[in-house]
DNA sequence: CTGTATCCTTAGGGATACTG
DNA sequence: CAGTATCCCTAAGGATACAG
């Protein structure tokens, strides 16, 4: 059972994302379906940290809670389940990009796949582009 | 007594901010030292959601063990000691704006103070201004 | 294949008293 | 002021067996 009524300690919007993210498992599950093209719960089950069933189930029932994974039936096996984001889960994409930046210039042990680097400079590009729209607007 | 350590499940890097960050309080934290000018012990304790001493000083500890904040002595009193980024620790700013971002998109309940948002766009502007000097390099 | 259910252990964390 | 030291308790999480 998952419980609704949250502490919600304060109204500040990073206390906001803890309390959603502050775990060590619920991001994995987005880098999964982020970026390894993850979609079902045997392929998030297989990955490097080795969660445990009951964990995995309930982070994606939360995720759904929160709107920011949807579940669908697979098309072709009515018995395999699909995840996959909600627009408000694509919008995690800028902060998952700076913090794989962030870990890519500051440890030297962690491994980035080079798809993630330019991943995320197109994603910068495009940021640029949105900016210089935004003040052709003005 | 910290442990050194650590499980170090994989090399991902999300995985490796998740072992810093990875729980309800380190992040707090480091947005009280980002933007709300806190730098001592007693500030911090005073936040919102009331972290408890013993809490604060392991978190505290951590971050200086993984070289994100370092703490000096104030200059007129020997006595108190004051807290302050490092290069590691400032470069987590554009993770946090990002997150900030998501939330006041996302949260209708998540109170964003206007100087947050303004931030934000100074960085997205320097940001566009690296790009574009970025590509005349080319 | 996609989960539930259960058991059990540990880590995280609240409260509070105390110290240099 | 800036923490330590304890106590205690709950929630988080691992392992594993089982089920639709």
């Amino acid at each position: 059972m998952i419980k609704n009524s949250q502490a919600c300690r304060s109204n500040c919007p990073i206390n906001f994302v803890l309390e959603t993210f502050g775990d060590k498992w619920t991001l994995l599950i987005v880098r999964d379906l982020m970026f390894k093209g993850k979609q079902s719960y045997g392929e998030f089950l297989a990955s490097d940290e080795k969660i445990s069933t009951n964990i995995l189930a309930e982070r994606l029932k939360r995720l759904e809670d929160h709107e920011i994974i949807e579940k669908r039936t697979a098309p072709d096996n009515r018995s395999k389940f699909l995840y996959s984001f909600t627009s408000k889960g694509k919008d995690l994409l800028p902060i998952m990009l700076e913090i794989t930046a962030w870990s890519a210039k500051h440890d030297a042990t962690t491994n980035t796949p080079p798809e993630f680097l330019s991943m995320f400079e197109n994603a910068r590009e495009q940021l640029m582009k949105d900016i210089l729209h935004q003040l052709d607007q003005d």
